[in-house]
DNA sequence: AAATATGATGGAATCGTTTCCATGAACATG
DNA sequence: CATGTTCATGGAAACGATTCCATCATATTT
């Protein structure tokens, strides 16, 4: 009942050919036009399929793509991960997901894994340090990052989004506005988004207006209320991220601060939820899906010498979250 | 400068033993303690991984989990897929994922792509019907469905939100604040909860209120858009999804329609924004990560018998996007 | 002490594919 | 006609693991 598999040496006898001749015919090398038809005829017939376990042990690869993403929760991820998928699939590669929630740890198991099934290229938004990387190119795997980078390894080309601007211009927009005592609400991984914060903030930057939270949304809440609550008299925040930013806006109902009255608020990340808002919210939009696609034509087509890194437009979509500075709100 | 692999040969011959006696070691066979412990330190010194690619082809199969969803942009599945990533992992499993759009052609495409890769496992939120799923049973792979179930293949089992009661309450909840035209507004795949639908609403139904729109987000737009403006005299939404309810709000925002004053409006599964909108909208909560969890558990605890099917419950979260029906909208 | 059971061990076969190489036929060129 | 070239073809060797089976040493039983 449990019948065995078709394979290349079924076909072969049923064409009447050898095994190599059948190899060939199916991966476009050199036959004849009768023996081609022939083979071709029969494979239908079988409905032969050539298993990937046989071919990849014989090349040494397993053509797959892995795909390490800190939660595939998150809708921005999601995007990610679907602009990969769709690349890959163009080009017919099997993608391995993983979800390393922003732990080095769980990232380095992760790896471990990639690396025993043979996979050859990953794409990741990584969460470790360059150590952690280390393995992936020793072992010669095509790797690209995504999103961001991990310290210390400037050896890997990367698809980013263009931080940098987006930061500087919400910061202008927010400053431009009058507001002065401007926080950041940041997330894993945002050390570069910090630096340009600060020095486009210049004299105005307040330490103590900068918090980070881990990962998850609970996280994010605790932390965004927290600063609410120990800084009264901020009038706008800048949040990394669309759980940032849902936390931001939790926080901000739960205190009773208005938005963009009491407080204006510009988010990382477009999601379609952030025109249901109310008000709409502010965003800085990133490509997500063409970050994810681009990053897997980087490690699709990836020549023999490292690929240039990739860098995209981010832009400021204006909607209600952010208004001038009014009257302070009065700290009682 | 690129170096081979270490193999199990290379383990062996260092340690002095043969392949056969480190296989063992590896996968807990019987050795002599000081074998063992020459061999698994030997192991660890040349940082030996066996190679998931010779293991596979010998024991023919590779051990993967294929999961085909509609949409990972959704974060119903992406919160589906989290629950699956989470019991692969602790089985050590890579997940192979795929992204349909909800289109029998790519499923069966992608069907092909997990059975060319050996995978022996699969879960899927199915596009197609029975047909398209006749190729990874004849093949022998352990199949579970989530969230929905193909037509014409119940002898697959799956794990479903309990929609039958989840459906029921909504309307139940909604007759019950006196809405009498209540519209569904659905997806793919929703054959089950419409025959509910309508069972539930009696000699209320009315079919020109049950509209359906394809996977995507402009068509779940433009649909309940067409919806509300061809039937002005509807009091109450029933959408099946965070996408068809995320097109609903903007659509009733589109045509002035107030929330919940001139339309009530039940969105089927909790997602984090539902409260963030305003007003913040009533949902049927599905449990989406066990889904996934569960699914995962099913397929890879799959015994030599076929496991039951699983019924998760769902849970109306009444929040304020449903009103009695007051006077009715004057239709001009 | 002889016979038998037990257990550790390594050689070799196997999985399904690709690819190297040798063979032989057909054809062109001298 | 002899020789060299091209081309289709099939046999066999990889690839890296697991696993069957035979071998041999040691322990147990009579």
């Amino acid at each position: 009942m449990n019948m065995r598999r078709t394979t290349i040496k079924d076909v072969a006898e049923a064409a009447g050919v050898g095994v190599a001749t059948v190899s060939r015919v199916l991966s476009g090398g050199s036959a004849s036009p009768e023996t081609r038809e022939r083979v071709l005829t029969v494979a239908a017939q079988l409905d032969y399929r050539p298993s990937a376990l046989g071919r990849n042990l014989r090349q040494q690869r397993s053509g797959g793509i892995g795909l390490l993403l800190p939660d595939i929760t998150d809708t921005f991820y999601g995007r990610l991960a679907d602009g990969v998928l769709a690349c890959a699939r163009s080009a017919g590669e099997p993608v391995i997901l993983g979800a390393t929630g922003d732990d080095p740890e769980r990232e380095a198991e992760l790896i471990g894994m990639l690396l025993e099934q043979g996979v050859d290229r990953v794409i990741a938004v990584p969460s470790g340090d360059g150590e952690t990387w280390a393995p992936t190119l020793r072992a010669g795997l095509t790797t690209v990052f995504a999103h961001r980078l991990a310290a210390g390894r400037d050896d890997v080309p990367a698809v980013l989004a263009d931080d940098r601007a987006g930061v500087r211009t919400a910061v202008d927009y927010l400053t431009g506005l009058g507001h002065r005592r401007i926080a950041y609400l940041g997330g894993p991984g945002q050390e570069q988004r910090l630096s340009v914060f600060r020095q486009a903030l210049g004299a105005l930057v307040d330490e103590d207006l900068i918090v980070s939270a881990r990962g998850s949304r609970d996280s994010a809440y605790a932390v965004a209320a927290g600063l609410f609550q120990r800084r009264p008299d901020l009038t706008a925040v800048l949040a990394g991220g669309n759980l940032l930013g849902e936390a931001a806006v939790l926080a901000a109902r739960e205190l009773d601060l208005r938005v963009p009255r009491d407080l204006s608020l510009i988010m990382f990340d477009d999601v379609p939820w952030a025109e249901l808002c109310s008000p709409p919210l502010t965003v800085i939009a990133q490509p997500a899906q063409d970050i994810g696609y681009r990053a897997a034509e980087l490690v699709l087509r990836a020549g023999p010498r490292r690929p240039r890194s990739v860098l995209l437009p981010t832009e400021l979509m204006v909607r209600g979250s952010c208004a001038p500075r009014g009257i302070s709100r009065s700290p009682r």
